[in-house]
DNA sequence: ATACTTGTTCAAGTACACATGAAGTCAAGG
DNA sequence: CCTTGACTTCATGTGTACTTGAACAAGTAT
């Protein structure tokens, strides 16, 4: 009687049936009850799976947010989880970031091109060069 | 006699050779002479892979870039090339850089902090929210 | 002649986060 | 009783840019 199906829960949070099932194989959720094979589960999942989209919105991969749910003592207070695994992912995100930055700069610079061959663009638009006037 | 070997290229090119032999299964590379099987590049190949590494400075996916290097009539001139490219390239890695500062700004909360529960981070740390103060 | 190095092709593996399809189970409705 | 619909598990597919391994060929050194 009480319990929600799993389509209930994807449907109110915003998934599919298979993303849940995914999230339990892989840790993430916890195994809910069972009636007659079906999984039945109550409310918390929601908070469950609220902490999951947080995690998936700071960059974490599944692995790093099983660790950051199930990685620690129980009763680890959300601040160390945060602090083991945000410190770490920071400088990667970083890094992205400046990978994307030059990924403007450079398309940015292909729009001003005014080059004749190819193998001039290679030259004047390096990676690295300092490329700021026409 | 003349012609550079597969390793000397990729030597040259920082590369490895099965990358080269990638590349031209890709089309991104002409296929090139071949001594007794032996691929024999000349030099002007590390013009195109100049070229080659630039699209991907710019953020190209490999179908991209063989479009950009062979998507054109041979005499199209880099910048049409370009802005047939990148205009659909930036929005995308615009994209990307926004999702990334959500991450920065998420790992920051995270860092700073002090709730006492996880559902309570997800309450708090709210992908959209506007989360700027203590 | 024989071993070594370097090359070749082709198939399959890698990481990530699920989606999809096949085949079977279960309870309710007609 | 039989169908329908939602569910189950398990295996495989998706996209990207290569890498790796297997099995084999050919030029070079000893």
């Amino acid at each position: 009687m009480d319990g929600l199906t799993i389509s209930a829960v994807a449907r109110q949070a915003g998934l599919r049936p298979s993303a849940l099932r995914y999230y339990e194989a892989a840790g993430l959720l916890p195994a809910p009850a069972r009636v007659s094979g079906r999984r039945r589960y109550d409310a918390t999942v929601f908070e469950r799976l609220a902490v999951i989209r947080l995690a998936q919105a700071a960059g974490f991969t599944i692995a790093e947010t099983r660790t950051f749910l199930n990685g620690f003592a129980p009763d680890t207070p959300p601040p160390d989880r945060w602090r083991a695994l945000a410190a770490a992912k920071l400088p990667a995100v970083d890094a992205q970031l400046v990978r994307l930055l030059g990924m403007r700069q450079v398309l940015e610079a292909g729009l001003r091109c005014e080059c004749l061959a190819l193998a001039e663009c290679a030259r004047r638009l390096s990676t690295d060069g300092a490329t700021d006037q026409v």
